[in-house]
DNA sequence: CAGTATCCGGTGCGATACTG
DNA sequence: CAGTATCGCACCGGATACTG
């Protein structure tokens, strides 16, 4: 037995259990390039076109040109044709629900990043509820209703597709 | 005006904001790279020594000793000595508060992925509550208390380190 | 305006070998 | 057992130039 301690012996140990395609991965695969999620918080925050978003972001044109591609490709973002009065067809970029499903993901990494890697001049970015103003925040719940406040009283287990470990 | 529309007018446009510094991004200048998320799994599953990380997770010795070193360098893990009975001392990797703080981003990450980049054989991974077994999701809930159910009501907004753009 | 083509540098990561 | 040293490849990302 290499590990140490378990708070519930009912939960499985991981070096049981095989690690290969789990789905945190495989999220952070899609989300992790630096370029990504520069590309999203600009969409989030209503600049979507290109050139809108290669001036204000800074990311090269071509870093840029392939993350929208593969960002489209995933399905999180979709190209909306529209036409300004007087021009020619443009395009913007604009989340999908899939890609608006990843709000969690963002307030959670706002809520942690604001409280530990931001100076005391406070976190330049905050999530705001549209119908009252309020700040919003990821939290924890189990689905039998109980609000999880530490963080200890959280553990991973393998669900329906973990695979054994011989 | 480039952006097309707002549904709230009382949002300030990304445009006329900086995003530098912004935490969500800074949070995944640590998180992003693949080798730092199999080593936090491998840590939150209870795999705490070196060499059975090594072994699990697939990661280069290489690799492993850098994230390591950059995680608890980070605060997110701390080295513990300890002393098997008739060995010398050794050393495992632990949580600090500050990395248990990440349980609402990875939860969030495993809701996400759950839902839309695992197949029919369902998630290799769940988070649970240790008190009563029950799921644990992240879900988004306002300061005044209200449960966002739908991620549109959602907004960033600057915060109060945001820096006006000329 | 909205990209694509091409080149190049930095580095994340894997594999192998070595150390206390 | 728990790492460090070294090598090499792949690839992300920046800069410049070109196209419809």
């Amino acid at each position: 037995m290499t590990v140490t301690t378990r708070t519930a012996a009912t939960l499985p140990l991981a070096l049981e259990w095989s690690t290969d395609n789990c789905q945190v991965a495989r999220t952070m695969a899609i989300l992790g390039e630096r370029a990504t999620i520069e590309v999203l918080r600009e969409v989030f925050n209503g600049v979507r076109r290109f050139d809108d978003m290669h001036r204000h972001s800074g990311v090269a044109r071509q870093v840029l040109s392939n993350r929208l591609a593969m960002l489209v490709d995933e399905g999180i973002l979709r190209r909306v044709p529209y036409r300004p009065e007087g021009a020619r067809v443009r395009h913007e970029y604009r989340p999908t629900a899939k890609g608006l499903d990843l709000y969690p993901i963002l307030t959670a990494m706002a809520d942690w990043g604001a409280r530990y890697v931001v100076g005391p001049e406070g976190a330049p970015v905050e999530m705001a509820h549209r119908g009252c103003g309020s700040r919003v925040h990821a939290v924890l719940e189990c689905e039998s209703g109980h609000r999880l406040d530490d963080p200890r009283d959280v553990a991973p287990v393998p669900g329906p597709g973990a695979t054994r470990i011989s």
